[in-house]
DNA sequence: GACACCATACCAACCAGTAGGTATATTTCA
DNA sequence: TGAAATATACCTACTGGTTGGTATGGTGTC
């Protein structure tokens, strides 16, 4: 899988006009003329790089995968030698994904999240990687989480408790909504407050361990 | 706008079949044909109904709304006289939702926020049709959330507060994010977690008066 | 001169939409 | 009343533009 690290710059020019694209106008309406067009390039080129659409599809979820990883690696929300409280590196991923939100939708939307909902149930190994992207964001957060639920003596539970991974799942989920709610409303103003109010859940969820035991 | 009472026995076929179909491939991915088998009709029919794909779109959005909100209305969740307290009437809204999601993806999953995701730049009517569903159905939780902050104390403030409009808008876009999630991870579970989640954080909310003066 | 890279020209399949027909209600009016 | 006129509902067959993918040929570079 070396598609992380694009040799050529033709093929990486593609794979960011395709992120561009796709998430514009979706996946099965971007046209891959449209990705080349929006690369300076000919078919030619693209078709010497990319078997089929869907293999492109598949690339640039794997290129999104790599790049939104590096972008979270370089950034130090999750450094315990920085940020010594877990709730607190929490907050600070939260913070960084509401000032990642700027500009147009196209530039600040997700790729995956886009895509498998019109995929899921006609491309599977398209799905397969969007999944594997989200999934593998979300288990990024678990550590941190555990260790904020052993700091606060939460217990994981079923019964009227919840799991570290259900959560970092949540919060996947709400950015995800974030994004569709601004698309639909034109406005990216509402996303940010959408995560407002997902950090005042993780505020209120770790920020009082006594009652927290009883309700919880 | 009599297409909320359809009167053709053909044409609420051809819309059910387009629910369905559309929630499964997307928008752009649906034919007009694969409405036609769905609904065990041909084309000649179809667009004798519609004029054209997009305006079917536009037809399944408003048939969409004004099934989901004779759905709701039909439930008691929001009458007052069945559920006194407007924090219960909410929680009861949210149980609601978690116990819709039932059967598989295309069933239960959202039309609108599906097609949202594909057409917000390119179609600005559809935007604006699934825009309508999703603010609309929102805006029917804001009494009661107000209610719920007058009781409770809870000012609507910028600085550190929120607003009934914005919890409103964020339940849906939670929901919205649990669906992507689902189709994600093939998995209707992890959508009912999320709505756990949700679910927690209103109670968390409204059932902390006096701490929560101070956090939020 | 061989190979990677990229362009132009082209093809075959697909698909939204049309043409034109039949059958059956519904209305009009002698 | 009942037959002609008209409108509605639905069908089959076709078209024309689009589009994913190919064939082929050129150009730079090792």
């Amino acid at each position: 899988m070396n598609s992380t690290l694009p040799a050529h710059e033709s093929k990486t020019k593609i794979l960011d006009a395709a992120l561009h694209v796709i998430r514009a106008k979706g996946y099965s309406a971007t046209r891959v003329e449209d990705v080349c067009k929006a690369a300076s390039l000919t078919k030619g080129s693209f078709f010497h790089h990319f078997k089929s659409k869907e293999e492109l599809a598949l690339a640039a979820a794997e290129y999104w995968t790599s790049r939104t990883t590096a972008l979270f690696v370089a950034s130090a929300y999750n450094d315990a030698s920085v940020i010594p409280d877990p709730v607190d590196r929490l907050l600070a991923y939260i913070d960084l994904r509401k000032a990642l939100i700027q500009g147009d939708l196209p530039d600040f939307t997700c790729l995956v999240g886009t895509m498998v909902q019109e995929v899921y149930g006609t491309h599977p190994k398209l799905r397969e990687a969007c999944s594997y992207s989200i999934a593998g964001h979300a288990a990024t957060l678990v550590p941190d989480i555990q260790a904020a639920m052993r700091e606060r003596g939460i217990k994981q539970g079923k019964q009227g408790g919840f799991t570290a991974e259900s959560l970092a799942l949540y919060t996947q989920a709400t950015i995800q909504g974030a994004f569709i709610l601004a698309k639909a409303l034109q406005d990216a103003a509402i996303a940010i407050e959408c995560i407002n109010h997902l950090r005042r859940y993780v505020e209120l969820l770790f920020s009082q361990p006594k009652s927290a035991k009883e309700i919880l």
